[in-house]
DNA sequence: CGCACCGGTCGGTGGGGACCGAACCGTTCC
DNA sequence: GGAACGGTTCGGTCCCCACCGACCGGTGCG
């Protein structure tokens, strides 16, 4: 019925994100939660007033849902397939690689290397972890395009995940992300999603700081006797916030 | 080891598709060939010199490839995944759906929306309609995620389609990739390629004006004995171009 | 060998948009 | 009620970039 998407159409729509400012946004709100706008402002170092121009743009086109709470802006990306989105272009995108400069910085970004939040679901060292551990249980399989396995439903429904909604949506049961610190897939869609959230529910996981995730004391054995590996493996990475450490 | 990508740089990347004479190269590439410069110039209408810049930023970019033969500059996109994110992109943004307004552009509109090429696999009714047939007859299953069954890699080595070869590449298997103007999925991904170019191979289908696709006269009893359906299913829609037609 | 053609390069021009400061509005808390 | 605060609107400034015309280099054909 529709004709062709036309030049205009798409440019528009690529435009929203061709500024650095509103990218950063974008970005920040990749850790899949609401952000206020004075927050983005502030992270992306630009006055108020411009950045409520560029939320209000984002919002009209359609990236991000916004949600007023007394005189407060709350913001998040719209759906899940703008994250996506986000993601398949930040992975394209050439890295900067600007090494950190601080010991602090050194030790956030050795957090977030190992484990995250993408969006709804685990990134870093673990979230790669849980791929391939699924793959090795059967969990999942990829001989004709990732699935989940019968074996699998069986494994989720003992963890307490019930498959049946997850299908209902719209959203891709399971998907492939690239992580970027990996360089290689993670356990994206709405399985993922609600894995993430199970583990938090669990207490296996905590939210750190910003988009990072620790793993809990409990949730350590618990976790590696579900996917069938060694607790070594999953062991984060020296803690070296005790302590000066020279350059 | 990279730190997470920045603003500017996924900025920088969504500005490439953020100009409406680039987006437009990019959806006219979307058909899969190589364009000449001259060609992507008069079909965006502008001038030589505008669009070899245009090029210059889009191949830069690593968005394009281009490929030098005489006094000629072919381009095409640099890579199947540059042409699911152009995908992606458009089928976000909003259609202009400006309704045709010759006789011409109509039956022409009409052909496309029968069968076409979506960058290198088969799109519009014809697209649709061989996914969901694949899927009826269990050569594909969505159970746990879209995936190729052993039943389908038996149905393909009938068809003459080595499936092998296809897992060997970074590129997804099986893939769902909206139709735009189905506005239902329909196959991508490698096998999706490898479909139609088998199809065309066989002589089932032949490439029309621009991105068209026909079924051939022979092609028609034989897809349809493959897919199992009703030959009927599988008509074009009503020749229009003999004899004019009333407004 | 010249002519036609495709394409790239180089200034110049014009428009769009990113940014800020200042003034303003509504909420929250004392 | 008043003060502090988060957010928005409005003008104004400045820079970037899309576009063209003109000129130049390489290719292919007669």
């Amino acid at each position: 019925m529709t004709t062709r998407t036309d030049g205009h159409a798409l440019a528009g729509l690529a435009a929203l994100l061709a500024d650095p400012t509103r990218a950063g946004f974008c970005l920040a709100l990749l850790d899949g939660r609401a952000w206020t706008a004075g927050e983005l402002a502030r992270s992306a170092g630009v006055a108020p007033s411009t950045a409520s121009d560029h939320l209000t743009r984002l919002v009209r086109g359609g990236l991000l849902a916004e949600e007023r709470q007394g005189r407060h802006r709350y913001v998040r990306l719209a759906d899940p397939s703008v994250a996506q989105l986000v993601e398949d272009l930040a992975g394209r995108a050439p890295a900067p690689a600007a090494p950190p400069r601080t010991l602090r910085a050194a030790s956030a970004q050795a957090s977030l290397a190992y484990a995250r939040t993408c969006y709804d679901h685990l990134a870093g060292r673990l979230g790669v972890l849980l791929h391939d551990a699924l793959l090795a249980r059967g969990v999942l399989d990829r001989a004709g395009g990732l699935a989940l396995t019968p074996t699998g439903v069986a494994w989720l429904t003992d963890l307490g995940v019930p498959v049946e909604p997850l299908r209902a949506g719209r959203r891709p049961l399971v998907r492939d992300c690239l992580d970027w610190t990996e360089r290689r897939p993670h356990l994206a869609g709405a399985l993922g999603a609600a894995l993430c959230r199970r583990f938090l529910d669990l207490g296996w996981t905590a939210r750190g700081t910003g988009r990072a995730v620790r793993l809990t004391p409990a949730g350590r054995p618990a976790l590696a006797a579900a996917l069938a590996v060694d607790p070594a493996d999953l062991a984060p990475p020296a803690s070296r916030d005790t302590g000066p450490a020279r350059a």
